[in-house]
DNA sequence: GTTGGCTGTGCAAACGGTTGCGCAAATTCA
DNA sequence: TGAATTTGCGCAACCGTTTGCACAGCCAAC
């Protein structure tokens, strides 16, 4: 109804000029505190609210930064965004929310609308059929900090930010085998990920260490859709020897997998045990669930890359490049 | 790095006004074929990208979307932003997430902070704790449209989208009634919730109209948080006569109550069986899931709330309040 | 009494676009 | 061939702020 009330409706009210009002309302020290009292209280009065555009379009800064992700509805996501936002938040900013849904045109369309909006930096989980940065390398040319958390890309030059699931692998693998399991199976993501390299690497590691049979029919890769992961898991239960153990990608794997075992006869946690990472909180609610995890706390990886973008955003001149990683758990159930 | 170029720049280069350019790159008729390719490919070529602060400044236009929502980690919320962002995306619009956590200063300051920023309009699924409908009002005085979904106040002049909550409630009801069981609680939200009241509202009418009686310890109200979940559900256990079936305020009361219920020995589908609203997919990973669930589709929720938002938005003038009822559906299972 | 430093305020340009209007050249019509 | 219309483009104001600079009045100091 009513159109929000300007700095010049405040000044023509008080017989001043726009630029007294401006300076009264930021407390400068020119202005005489008579002055400045009649101006703070009139804006009260008229519920005066900046126009945050036009700040932004004076001084180049918007309080609005671009968050991308493959998907809201999981979890991990939903987690690492909370952590995002409580330091945004906090520091007062806003958060723009983009799903990608894995797709790379649709990550690649987000970007160019975010840069579009003028966001003053930008939080990327890249969407898994990503095969080209170039996207990326747009917002470096525009100036637009960028932070990579979870599904990062090292080879760029932003920092990024997730967790040692090698390390996670090997220790999840390490596990199962003192567990007295050898026909240990890994179904695995998109090997566009690096995630994906992550886990293969930490599972041959702990293998080797071990010197357990490295079975190449136990390695699987899938592509995060539910029918990929039953395919697959229908592969492995078909092998002469199915594994005893499964470490899956994530806990969505798991559970599509599981499902199958569970179909085909297999008892969770005595003919065939699972472990995934990440965690979800809804695992606990499972009779059987996965027999361990290997949790990424992802609302620590929001916080520390919302920390980093925001560093990086207000102190340009000291950026340097970092790459954090988040410490992952072995949780046994 | 370097500095987005502008249309100054690219009027400079090609000797001609800015107003030229402007209007070149809107396909204006009045500006010639001859001139509208080379300001285009000068653009083109210089990777220009209009600046979109400016131009909301002149158009009073953001194609900013406040969403304002309890949790993003609650599935169904993330569905229904799913449904949303897809709208928005469609239309060139943008989301701006904020979660209230269910706290009314946090729902209050998000607004007040949506504000400044300048949306174009905002969706909203108010907090358990609002008491106090005051910051809509001031967005309804700022005359930014707003839109109400699943947790919505309809004493408000604005459109509301929900799911009809109270036939839910009372078919799932009468369908615990058809497997012959009589002694049927509620575990409840929060009575600030008029999403409780409608639970209630079929609940009794069901009870009633198959001359059940109504017992009063069986109407439970958790705040949403597991503790008290646990702790009512400790209450219902604990009566002379423990209900033979729960009707859940959701699937995570549904969870927590269940974990209770097993814990202390009530094996789940048999002992007591649990109904629940907003069928959460990883419900289909249970062992033992709830009987029933009341499909709510927060996805088509949110379309819908995001089509009604941009079409006030969009012509404010043929502007009627809605209140658009989304069929639930009583899956069992 | 000139010089110089404060204090308090206003002017005007700038941010990057959009758009009403005016004007010249080219085209059409009678 | 002259008038009317169309075509193509630029001028300048405007959106709501911020901020460098100028300026007037006042006070202290030399």
């Amino acid at each position: 109804m009513s159109t929000n009330p300007t700095m010049k409706e405040i000044a023509k009210e008080l017989g001043t000029s726009v630029s007294t009002v401006s300076r009264a309302l930021q407390n400068h020290p020119r202005i005489g505190l008579r002055m400045k009292e009649r101006v703070k209280e009139l804006a009260l009065k008229l519920n005066y609210v900046p126009n945050s555009t036009a700040i932004h379009l004076k001084k180049k800064r918007n309080y609005n930064i671009g968050i991308v992700l493959p998907y809201l509805t999981e979890q991990f996501f939903s987690l690492a965004i909370t952590g995002i936002e409580d330091i945004l938040f906090e520091k007062g900013y806003r958060a723009l929310v983009v799903q990608s849904r894995n797709d790379y045109e649709r990550e690649k369309q987000s970007i160019t609308s975010l840069i579009q909006h003028g966001v003053d930096g930008i939080i990327v989980s890249v969407a898994s059929e990503t095969y080209n940065y170039s996207h990326f390398n747009e917002l470096n040319s525009h100036g637009i900090p960028i932070v990579f958390f979870d599904r990062v890309v090292k080879i760029l030059p932003n920092s990024c930010v997730y967790g040692d699931i090698a390390i996670g692998a090997f220790e999840a693998v390490e596990y199962l085998i003192s567990q007295g399991m050898t026909k240990i199976a890994l179904l695995n993501g998109p090997s566009t990920l690096i995630a994906s390299d992550e886990r293969l690497t930490g599972y041959i590691k702990a293998l080797k260490k071990h010197d357990a049979q490295i079975n190449i029919n136990y390695i699987k890769s899938v592509d995060l859709s539910k029918e990929d992961t039953i395919r697959k898991t229908h592969e492995l239960l078909n092998l002469e020897e199915p594994p005893q153990a499964v470490l899956a990608f994530h806990d969505y794997v798991a559970l599509d997998s599981m499902q199958i075992c569970r179909e085909r006869g297999f008892a969770i946690n005595k003919d065939i045990f699972f472990v995934s990472f990440s965690n979800l909180s809804f695992c606990s609610y499972l009779e059987q669930p996965p027999i361990a995890s290997v949790e990424q706390f992802p609302y620590e990886m929001g916080e520390k890359a919302a920390k980093i973008l925001i560093k990086a955003i207000e102190h340009p001149a000291d950026y340097i490049r970092q790459e954090i990683i988040i410490k992952s758990k072995l949780v046994i159930r």
